[in-house]
DNA sequence: GAAGGGAATGATAATCATTATCGTTATCAT
DNA sequence: ATGATAACGATAATGATTATCATTCCCTTC
């Protein structure tokens, strides 16, 4: 049985208290500011048992991955290549069309991941 | 000025005779194993030069980045998590709503990537 | 047809996120 | 208290990718 330790709760509540995705260095530092220091390999385990309980959510980035809270409504992922920014957007039909696609072809679906990349309005307007 | 040279084209010509999604270390490979062995370097390079030259597509997984080719119809993929597995499919109304979204939202978009996982149809039937 | 410059190559070291290892510690039921 | 089980934390290991750097290739110009 997963545990909700001390060190997974302090990991948990952070990540609550934001709206940022988070990637486990960025954890593990906070916590060490915020005086609640939490082992690297912890913070590595810990997500991944957060996230498979269905306390977090993550998005695979080409480096590396990122959290955020769970409790918000189901929805894809738009980053900025020039400042990192990541705006979250929902389009219901794109999800029904993936169930169709994927029931077509007798697939089992457990998850998807949408993200686009490009430039955000600043950026865009910014730099020609 | 971006040049196209032997082992680039023998990486190319790889790609393009077959419908698999290569690694960079499975192209290092199957070129060893046909007697035009090219430096793992500059199988990364090779690879990331023809992409950004439109001659080649990828997808960034987890773990690793994969090149397929890049003569096809856009499409998006789902995975097997069971056998690995990686199957095509196109929704065109999908692409439409993304490129809304976008626009909402001032976004200019460079690319997205769409990418379903689950059980394909042999392993759902297989393992209950 | 030699000389010089820009790009590519290849061997290898370096980077960086993530996972494995392992001895220690916390927690909970008997 | 006694185990048993899960987690912790420090650190080593892994694995994909990138950086380095001396060498080589390919043009273009003289």
């Amino acid at each position: 049985m997963v545990k909700l330790t001390q060190q997974r709760q302090s990991i948990l509540d952070l990540i609550n208290a934001s709206n940022r995705h988070w990637d486990a260095d960025e954890v593990a530092r906070a916590l060490s500011d915020a005086g609640q220091a939490v082992g690297i390999a912890t913070v590595y385990r810990g997500l991944a048992a957060l996230e498979a309980a269905g306390l977090l959510d993550s998005i695979q980035l080409a480096d590396k991955k990122r959290y955020e809270r769970a409790d918000k409504a189901h929805h894809d992922h738009m980053i900025c290549t020039e400042c990192g920014l990541i705006e979250e957007f929902t389009r219901e039909t794109i999800e029904v069309l993936q169930l169709a696609a994927a029931k077509e072809r007798g697939f089992e679906l457990s998850g998807h991941q949408l993200t686009m990349f490009g430039r955000c309005k600043k950026c865009s307007l910014e730099k020609v």
